[in-house]
DNA sequence: ACCTGAACACCGTTCAAGT
DNA sequence: ACCTGAACACCGTTCAAGT
């Protein structure tokens, strides 16, 4: 009676149910509020009735992660297998600013999942089919890392400073013992659109890195490279 | 009582010696296992007494942070900016395989510590010294992500199958749905020394993409690369 | 003033008692 | 057989009572 307000029955759970609250639990509150007691009463349900779809909150967030690997567009042919790789993963990467707790839950996963395999799997094969040797594939997806979910590690999150006054006194603190830093920060170009809050520009960022990695793996495959050199 | 044993009076607390022991207890148990109460009673003393010398946790474990930064060589000249951010970045990457846990920690800061901010400046001021501009500089820095940490997020850590006939096995079962994967796993070279428990060669990996990005840097300096193209 | 035991508000998960 | 309340073994941190 606590957990069923009302008479009427809810939807009845579902591994389904229990992983879409999840998600959209963890998009609003982010994963660090998420709790297999929250999550429950989020869903009108006793907390141990989780149990009954999935075995623990590891494999919760196993679960969360395929779903949202499903969400990223599928591969299209055609433009080679550059172009290809290219938008494919520009497709994880808004996939995963839609779900933002998503980075740091794939990180911390300890086995691959099927959803997280079939992906990678895929991957690898348009590089395959562009006529990269399978030692070359294997090493550019190494090399992509995480980029090929659409995110990468940031070294730091830069600090939103949204006053013009308190931007000038924070860079004058920083240049007195980060000289070098500082150079980089005022030399930023500030367009306010595509820049967030005072920060870099993530996307031009993101696609910096990843087109250096993509061309030089592209020069690597026209010169033939293996990793065994030939005698 | 219960926390001091005997009579003669342990080391006292400072700072310093809380942090000291929290690398040493990450180290030899995990980050997992790592508690404000499990810390205290390594340290002989009451919970309560930690918090007299960092404010809660998260400054515990940014404080972490700051003592093993300290931990990588220090910035030596000659070489070019090219080798000697290389090199710097391999010492960064020596210390982090002593310490495992590093990575999560670093990748969970909200904001920079001091020793942080020293070390990325440091790292900046030798791409500047190389001669190249604040605006490469910033995107470089940018693109190398977490490697100038020394370490890369990998895709899913490779389980480790030391039996050659569960290797086998395994290695069947993946063809049937990744056979793009099990082509890479069974391509790749098997010397025991160099890799891990069946895994790849982290090193040759970590190593292969530091050099496409260096060299697809060093690329656009030698062409006077900027971000806002000159017209 | 300093130190610290107990308490608070949580966790994930086990288990036995209820239907 | 299924479901679930209570309990267990933890957390990080607050706070008031002790010295």
């Amino acid at each position: 009676m606590a957990q069923q307000t009302g008479t009427a029955r809810r939807t009845p759970l579902s591994r389904e149910r229990v992983l879409r609250a999840a998600v959209a639990f963890a998009d609003r509150g982010g994963i660090e509020a998420l709790s297999m007691r929250g999550l429950a009463q989020e869903l009108d349900v006793v907390p141990m009735a989780l149990y009954k779809h999935v075995a623990n909150k590891e494999q919760l967030l196993d679960g969360m992660v395929d779903m949202i690997v499903g969400e990223i567009a599928p591969a299209d042919g055609g433009d080679g297998w550059k172009a290809a790789v290219r938008g494919r993963v520009l497709s994880a990467r808004a996939v995963l600013l839609r779900h933002p707790w998503a980075p740091r839950v794939i990180e911390s996963r300890t086995a691959p999942t099927p959803g997280v395999l079939g992906y990678l799997d895929s991957v690898i094969g348009m590089l395959r089919a562009g006529g990269l040797s399978a030692d070359l594939a294997h090493h550019a997806m190494h090399a992509l890392g995480s980029r090929v979910w659409g995110f990468t590690q940031e070294l730091f999150p830069s600090p939103p400073v949204a006053d013009p006054q308190d931007r000038a006194e924070a860079l004058g603190a920083l240049s007195a013992h980060y000289p070098n830093i500082a150079e980089i920060v005022a030399a930023r170009p500030h367009e306010p659109g595509s820049v967030v809050g005072g920060g870099c520009d993530d996307r031009f960022e993101f696609e910096f890195a990843l087109d250096l990695l993509l061309d030089g793996i592209e020069r690597l495959h026209r010169s033939a490279w293996s990793s065994t050199p030939q005698s």
